[in-house]
DNA sequence: ATGGGTCCT
DNA sequence: AGGACCC
């Protein structure tokens, strides 16, 4: 037990929070929610590094324009900085190997199979990213599930680190709650590193904010679990109130202006110190934050809401060049589209004006446009990464005539940015129940598309050409996959091959959250343990989605 | 920084 | 449409 008398105690507050957070289901019997953080380690990195496995003994950076976004840990080991300007680190570090990591097509395949392994390892439970290369799962239902087992077969063994392993109690239910957390994130990192090569940190902890922070404790390749009596030790390591995910530049710019300076000075705050900044529902959730507490739900991720490009480069002064510009955008995002699938309704185009930004002075100033686009001119995306002639040029005149409500082209400008976004998909019919019983339906959705045109057929102009060869991911990952099942575990996870046999697994991938979760609960759990159902009554909805035989 | 994304106002 | 946040 802490020392400490006031209860920071993360799981208990938030039982009573999370009342009004519409999402979550109250959590039964006392016990916390159990969320699991996975953070791939220096992600594009790792990428590059699969595809090219002679980078992996070389100290090798990936830059972006002019700068060095992130670093291996071979360079890392070297002093090297995670990341820079291309200019210092390349003459600090002559040996220091620089990739090109503009085109974020293979993050892109990457990031989607680690979405893809952790969703069939933790089956019915939510997952939601974050970025490329973050994920949160709660894996509540599945714990709190097995924590009824027998104690024979659930040794409750702690996998990877315990932030201040002291107060570790093996009998304490939560402590078990978050053991049960340990093993599955242990596997998901193994599975990530068997299928594609890439090694990952993990934390656990009863909310998506403590698990973030605490797996950031044992980096790379591996994973830590905070006990939340210890919830105000870890928020102690923290250097500032900045540190907390969701306390962005703003807010602490604000908080500073308050004179809240620490992140002790946030966590004694009353939303009455906070009135003059902050409406009462972000004072109290900012004061929350700074005591560990986070009622926030784990969100499905489904598809992406939006998909866009941008490209910054020198300067632009004159429509024409725009054109060729926007041109070659939306060439590579007519290529993104049609992998989607879907045909958006709604095209958007974005524009920094340099000229604009010293008049207003400002540092940065985005502006963008949108409008709806009539549907028959994208519906070739639905079978053809090319548009006709046509409809292409069409797109980019919607483009240009969006632009020119930005720019003047009577007046000097000096465009150093363009990027077009599409957004606003229909909605997904395949997931109304219906659709699950009409033979076919499926087949339409969800589909895999390959890419058509190599990459490097859409390297810019004027940048370098991505020179190296680019091996299939498949190919990339081969030596790593084994396909070897791995050994059964003392402690059953959560898997595919769990799903009793006459439940079909796509339907159940389109279930809502909150009907999978009860089926996972009222689940016999056959042949993995004796936990009897917990709910007798989803019996009957289970039926509604088992496959016709 | 860069090249993406999300959600809220 | 912009701004906050995240990576």
């Amino acid at each position: 037990m802490s020392d400490d008398e006031t209860d920071w105690g993360a799981s208990l507050s938030e039982l009573s929070a999370v009342g009004h957070a519409p999402l979550i289901p109250p959590p039964p019997s006392g016990l916390p929610r159990v969320i699991i953080h996975i953070d791939l380690d220096c992600f594009y990195a790792q990428v590059e590094m699969v595809r090219q496995p002679a980078l992996r003994s070389q100290p090798m950076g990936v830059r972006q324009k002019q700068m060095v976004i992130t670093t291996n840990y071979t360079a890392r080991a070297r002093g090297i900085p995670k990341s820079g300007s291309v200019q210092a680190l390349t003459q600090a570090y002559p040996e220091l190997i620089l990739v090109n990591g503009e085109d974020l097509y293979e993050y892109r395949r990457f990031s989607q199979r680690i979405f893809e392994v952790v969703s069939s390892m933790t089956f019915a439970h939510a997952v939601e990213r974050l970025g490329m290369d973050e994920n949160f799962i709660d894996v509540t239902p599945w714990v709190h599930a097995h924590l009824s087992a027998p104690a024979e077969i659930d040794p409750s063994p702690v996998q990877g680190h315990v932030f201040q392993a002291a107060s570790w109690d093996k009998s304490d239910p939560v402590h078990r709650c978050l053991a049960l957390g340990s093993v599955l994130a242990q596997r998901i990192r193994t599975r990530i590193r068997e299928e594609l090569g890439l090694t990952s940190a993990a934390g656990i902890a009863v909310n998506k904010t403590l698990a973030k922070l605490v797996g950031g404790c044992h980096k790379p390749d591996d994973q830590t679990l905070l006990l939340p009596d210890q919830t105000l030790a870890l928020l102690q390591t923290l250097p500032s109130p900045r540190s907390i995910p969701g306390i962005g530049s703003a807010t602490h710019a604000s908080l500073l202006e308050l004179g809240i300076d620490t992140l002790a000075d946030l966590q004694a705050a009353q939303v009455s110190n906070l009135a003059e900044m902050f409406d009462r529902e972000t004072a109290e959730r900012l004061i929350q934050l700074s005591q560990g507490i986070d009622p926030s739900p784990v969100k499905t991720s489904g598809r992406p809401q939006s998909i866009g490009l941008e490209d910054r480069f020198k300067v632009i002064t004159t429509r024409d060049e725009s054109k060729t510009k926007l041109k070659w955008l939306w060439g590579r995002l007519a290529q993104l589209i049609y992998e989607d699938g879907r045909i958006p309704r709604v095209i958007r185009v974005t524009a920094r004006d340099q000229i604009k930004e010293r008049a207003q002075g400002r540092r940065w100033l985005k502006e963008s446009r949108q409008t709806q686009i009539a549907g028959h001119i994208l519906t070739g995306l639905k079978t053809n990464p090319d548009l006709p002639q046509r409809e292409e040029s069409q797109v980019v005149d919607i483009c240009l005539s969006l632009l020119d409500k930005m720019v003047n082209h009577s007046a000097p400008y000096q465009l150093t940015l363009l990027g077009i976004g599409v957004s606003d998909f229909p909605p997904e019919t395949a997931n109304t129940i219906q659709n699950y019983f009409v033979a076919g339906a499926k087949e339409t959705r969800n589909e895999k598309r390959q890419p058509k045109r190599s990459h490097a057929a859409m390297t810019p102009p004027n940048e370098e050409a991505m020179c190296q060869p680019t091996p299939d991911i498949d190919e990339a990952i081969r030596p790593c996959s084994k396909k070897v099942k791995p050994a059964p575990l003392a402690i059953p996870v959560c898997d595919v091959s769990d799903i009793p046999h006459d439940w079909d697994p796509e339907v159940w991938a389109n279930l809502p959250m909150d009907i999978r979760t009860e089926l996972l609960a009222s689940q016999p759990i056959q042949s993995r343990t004796n936990v009897k159902p917990l709910n007798k009554k989803t019996k009957s909805i289970a039926s509604y989605f088992q496959k016709k035989s």
